[in-house]
DNA sequence: TCGCACATGTAACGTGTTACATGATTCA
DNA sequence: TGAATCATGTAACACGTTACATGTGCGA
């Protein structure tokens, strides 16, 4: 239970992962590699280092079943302070820097907000939503000033960007949507 | 001018915005902290260190600038081994590894595509076009066979997933389009 | 004189990548 | 017997992150 220092992408989505469903580390190999999760990378290396990690700082527990015949697997899940962390983590506050650099992980934290309530999850979207907007406008504001002789290919991918960007916050708000008219 | 290992993606974006325009370090991290290109990291400590790697090898050649009356910059241009390295990158083929794990990456070298012949840029959005495409058609499979107690919001997370690489492979067709109209 | 913009670097540290090592069981 | 699948790990290495250190000239 060693001095936490803040958990790693790698190990949130483990910490996740493990959430829903109590795995071992060959198993979360799996989820990375046959899944969408695929870049979020597989590869004993990192997936069992990260595993002993979460263990060390009390984030996860390990118990080992050899009722199978194969060679025993270990299975870990959460513990009390890793559930913590882990809702900690999903209910962190958007910022602009997160939609800039780590939208990947924004997407990931809104994949596991079924372990949380419902109205936390239409505020995350909203959150999302706004900044995302936010970063468009501004997106927009840049291209107005694109310099002439700048290279068309660059200005071709940019409008990309945009356009991904512009999708994502189309989908939040299809998102907070579908949930209202669930309730 | 040691024995090259592949360049990390960094290296490459440094040698592609040097190909465009010669700079100092300082000019790259004003690039890479101003301009979209944000996501791949500033910070001295990633950038000097690659200017350094990129020089040892041979890819990049500097030149001490004390024209100006501030303190004297070194510039940087790529020589024509680093011309060929990332000619070599930009031409490379299009793999469904890319697709799946580094797309940020493929479109990276999209935006220096304006180094090479536009006949190559319309093979490359051909390729990326189909990748594209067979990815959504393997992830639309993955989708019918999710299992029905898969959680809804890692479901719809899936979903904006699909729909990005969807609108991704919807840009490079046009943009095919907008070459061919051009000739 | 103080702070800011310009400008270049280094050192410690943690983590992911790659490659290797091991071991049990099942099936051809 | 050998290959495939299940299963867990380790070691070397390179890179990016963070934080620190330094130096110049300009304007308030």
């Amino acid at each position: 239970m060693v001095r936490s220092a803040q958990p790693t992408t790698l190990e949130l989505a483990i910490l996740g992962l493990l959430a829903l469903e109590a795995r071992s580390g060959y198993d979360l190999m799996n989820v990375f590699e046959s899944t969408a999760m695929g870049n979020y990378s597989s590869s004993p290396g990192a997936i069992y280092p990260a595993l002993g990690r979460l263990e060390k700082r009390g984030m996860v527990d390990g118990e080992v079943d050899d009722t199978q015949r194969l060679r025993p697997r270990k299975v870990f899940r959460p513990t009390a302070q890793g559930e913590e962390t882990l809702r900690a983590w999903l209910r962190r506050e958007i910022t602009q820097q997160d939609v800039r650099r780590n939208l990947d992980e924004l997407l990931l934290r809104f994949a596991f907000h079924s372990l949380l309530e419902s109205r936390a999850s239409r505020e995350f979207l909203r959150g999302l939503a706004e900044s995302l907007e936010a970063y468009v406008a501004e997106l927009v504001r840049q291209r107005k000033h694109f310099p002439a002789e700048a290279p068309p290919h660059g200005r071709m991918a940019f409008e990309l960007g945009i356009e991904n960007y512009r999708s994502c916050a189309r989908w939040a708000r299809r998102m907070i949507r579908r949930f209202e008219e669930e309730s």
